[in-house]
This record gives C-alpha cells, structure tokens and sequence, in this order.
RNA sequence: GGCGAGGUAGCUCAGCUGGUUAGAGCGUCGGAUUCAUAAUCCGGAGGUCGGGGGAUCGUGCCCCCCUCUCGCUACCA
C-alpha cells in the first residue's frame, strides 16, 4: 500500500526506554513523555489508530555496576526503579498504550531471535580486540569505570574517558595510576571477541533516506547530527559485551556475553507493541511492517545515532520494517540555572512532584510544554513555574473558563445558547482561524509556537462579551 | 581537539528562499472597567538580533574569525 503522509492508517509513536538505574525526572518528561503524550492525545482525539509504546530499559552495564556497588542484585535495581517509575508515569497520566521491561522474555526471545537472524544472514563481522580488565573483579571494564590521573592537568580523580577537571577527553590507557573503580585492582589488556554491525554496509541507503528524503522536515540538530556521521563515515560498532547482565547472546562463541543494551534497547519497542497486542488481541505486525503505518520516535538529544542511524540500520538489515518519519528528539531542561544529574541528585523527581504537588499534574504539564526544550536548552525555575501557573493557567485561562460559566448562568440560565446570536458582535476573523491554530498544531513536527495560543485565545474570549 | 545544534526584548520563544519602523506570550509601566479586582480589557516603554570583520543597493538571515552553552566524538546510556 503507497504511504500517504497526510492520512496514515495508523500511529505507532515511541517514547524513549526510561533507563532503570534512577527514578524519572522533569528533565524526561519535558523532553520526551509529555511532547509524546500530547502527539498521541492529540492522534486519539482526532480519531487515529494509535500504538503509543514505552517500556523500561534494564540492561546494561550501568544498572550492573550500580548493583555492585549498593551490593545488591541487578534484579533487585530494576524492580526498585522500574516499579518508581511505572507508577509515577501512571499518576502523572502518560497515556502509553503499553509499557513493558527488557527483562520481559518475550523481548529476550523478540532481540534474540532479531540477533540470530541477522547473524545468520551474515550482517555481522567478528573481531577480536584487547580490553582493559578487571582481574580481580573478573571483569572487562568500560573506560568510564578506571580512574586515574589525569595526564593532561594532574588531576587524581579522572576517568576513563574523560577528566573532569580540564575537560579533556582520554583514552582508559593514557591514565596514570589507573585502578578499577570496582576493586581498585590495576587493570590489565586481555583479548575478548565481539560481535561487530558493520554500518560502513548500510551508508548508501542511509544517505538517501536521511541527506535526501529528510533534509527538510527532520529537526536541524537531528539532521546535522546525522549528517555528520554519515559524512565522516560510518564504522562497524560493536553490539555484544563482556558482561553478566543482559540478554545472552545467542550464537556459538557467545558464552559468558551478552547483547549490548542499544541493540536491544530499540528492540523492546517491538517487544512492548507485542505485548500490548496479544493483550488486546490485535495484530502487532502492521504497526511495524506497513508502510501506511507513520512511526515517530521521541528522544532526547543524546540518542540521536541509536535512533536514526543504528536501529534503522539494524531493522534495513532485518528485512521486513518499516522506518520512522520522523525522530523529534529534544534538548535538555536545567533546573535553576544547573544541569539535571541523577548521579548528583540534582533534579525534580516525578514521583517525589506528585507527592508534594498533589492533583496538580496539569500545571506541571503546563509549564514542561510551555517551557519544551524543543530548539535549545530550557531552564525549569520554581519562579517560573509559580508565575505559568498564577498568571497564565488562573489567572487567564482558568479566569476565562470561569467567566464563561457565570455567564451562561447569569445570563443565559445554564444553557448554552445559540451560536446564530454570535453574528451581531462584529469581526470574528480571529475565532474563523482557531480550528488552524488548535485542531492541526500537533500534526506537525515539533510543536513550538502552539502554546502562546492558549492566552491569546483566552484574550480573544474576554474580548467577545464587551462588544 | 574534531563535528553538530544553539546564543533575538527582564523571562520563554517566533522570525519563510536576505528587502518597508525586528514579532508573540508572560512580566513591567500607565489608563479603563465590573459578570471574574489575589482578576479582566486597552495602551505605552523595553532589543546596536553573542562579539568583530567582509561580500551586497540592502542581512537577525550569506562568507570568515572569535566567544559562551549543550550534545556527539567512548565498550555510559
């Protein structure tokens, strides 16, 4: 069936994995959940078919160390924070149509079965490589888990990858003194073999879907970002790890490894859309394999190669998918002028909001979508989000709706009377355009400039009674 | 360091392929009003469009240099 943009069959609108290793933040939602939420409301009421998909992320290397250091089990950090967080997601009204794990067994059998089948179709190379290991730990360790100092500026306590201190990105090897933050034993180069996805394959057809056909409705940062990797050639990236937490690989020579969490991490959005259609007794094929399906995916601005350049390189390969339309992946929020960190506990947490804010989810909502880090990044302030609400939401737009009722009371008894009356107060030019303003917005991609409406409208609606 | 995206009124943002006095919402100042006055309506003031060069009859929008922020560059996600 021919794609017609303009009238898809049917939505399946992604909204990125919540890492598990920490409770959801508003720098989360404002990026991603609630521009996510509204498109897919906005879909619903508008009479579309809608998948709206999420679900948590729970592998990685990141929650295995965590587990490590708190001295707990993997299992027992993803319960925690994937039970935080579908709960606050749920209190919050994030409309998701399913939100499952990775830990989930029909992901592992759904990212097992998509590994087994491009191995098989040979789209993997292998190579062996040396890896700084952890011998006491018994363990390969990511560059961002040695420390050492820095041998640019002197600092003690650089990692890995990069020196805090003076900014300077570094090789783990280039470390003086390098110890293992999991036993601070010196770590060691030892050979491992992994499971490489050539993307070097994949550039042409990459090229000419993103450089020609979404040069101009894909967001300039998610156009420029993926410009640039494809311009600077792409390489093979490895997609398994030496690591005893994720889903092992299914492939001789893979004991004791497992997949790399971005190669499934894109794959639970399968998994989760069949999870929600055997529970409703739909199909779940369509949704990803019809091409009058429109697929939008929203991230954040970190994610933007898994998404556009990986995972569609990973499903081409497969056969049988369709691709995303589109990718709107945001910018950051701070708050009060810092950087949200979960490893520094600098953040307003979702579950902890909807405690000390109770019933007030909508001015939340409000100010994150007035306030959408959609071109740059935004910064959240208490002032400000005091201010949105006192000014905009009462005092303009809850005043209004109140006026409207009185009115209608004092006035009109209760009953809404007939619009024909409406042809004696003059120009209504503004009120011929508010379907243009209101009804389409959120068909197009990103929603910037929708919200000032609200109080124009509202304005526009104070103004009619006095004419 | 390399690459990408941003730096437009006090705040949050629009500004199409360069073309009359750079726009909106909120805030602010002044006035009006009453069905909402811990509100609303009307009007005004506020920008050398990050800085510096250049090309052009003319640029916020093009070219060069510099600067600040964030992201990617890594086996963190």
């Amino acid at each position: 069936m021919a794609k017609d943009q303009h009238n898809p069959a049917r939505y399946t609108i992604t909204a990125a994995l919540p890492y598990t290793n920490g409770p959801i933040h508003i720098g989360h939602l404002a990026g991603v959940y609630v521009p996510a939420d509204i498109y897919a409301r906005y879909l619903r009421l508008t009479g579309n078919d809608v998948a709206f998909i999420c679900g948590s992320d729970e592998h990685g290397v990141a929650i295995s160390m965590k587990a490590k250091k708190e001295g707990v089990t993997p299992k027992e950090i993803i319960d925690k924070y994937d039970g935080i967080i579908r709960k606050s997601f749920e209190e919050f009204g994030i409309t998701f149509n399913n939100y499952s794990r990775t830990s989930r067994d029909i992901h592992h059998k759904t990212t097992s079965d998509f590994f087994k089948k491009l191995y098989e179709q040979g789209d993997f190379i292998e190579k062996t490589t040396e890896q700084l290991y952890d011998s006491e730990a018994k363990q390969f360790l990511a560059d961002r888990f040695v420390v050492g100092t820095c041998p640019k500026c002197g600092h003690e306590e650089a990692y890995g990858d990069q020196c805090e201190n003076c900014g300077s990105t570094l090789n783990a090897t280039d470390l003086i003194n390098p110890k293992s933050t999991i036993s601070n034993a010196v770590p060691t180069l030892k050979e491992t073999k992994h499971w490489f996805l050539p993307l070097d394959r994949h550039e042409d057809f990459l090229k000419e879907w993103i450089l020609e056909s979404h040069k101009s409705d894909w967001k300039p940062n998610v156009y420029g970002q993926c410009k640039s990797w494809i311009d600077d050639g792409l390489k093979p990236r490895a997609v398994t790890r030496d690591l005893d937490w994720g889903i092992p690989v299914p492939v001789e020579g893979g004991e004791g490894k497992v997949l790399y969490v971005w190669f499934d991490a894109p794959i639970g959005y399968i998994s989760s859309t069949k999870e929600w259609a055997e529970r409703e007794g739909k199909d779940w094929e369509p949704y990803w394999k019809s091409e009058d399906t429109k697929m939008v995916h929203f991230i954040g601005k970190d994610n933007i190669v898994f998404h556009c350049i990986i995972f569609p390189a990973i499903l081409k390969a497969h056969g049988g998918y369709i691709l995303p339309d589109n990718v709107p992946a945001n910018e950051f929020l701070n708050l009060e002028g810092n950087k949200l960190s979960t490893s520094k506990n600098w953040a307003v947490w979702l579950h902890e909001y909807l405690q000390e804010f109770p019933d007030m989810q909508d001015v939340l909502r409000y100010t994150l979508t007035a306030n959408a880090p959609e071109t740059k990044d935004n910064d959240f302030t208490w002032k400000d989000f005091q201010a949105r609400n006192n000014n905009e939401l009462v005092a303009i737009f809850g005043n209004f709706i109140n006026r409207v009722v009185v009115l209608t009371n004092k006035y009109y008894e209760g009953v809404i009377p007939n619009p024909s009356e409406f042809s004696k107060v003059g120009d209504f030019g503004y009120a011929k355009k508010i379907p243009d303003n209101y009804i389409k917005f959120p068909r197009t991609l990103p929603f910037s400039g929708s919200w000032p409406k609200i109080n124009e409208f509202s304005t526009f609606g104070q103004q009619v009674p006095s004419r």
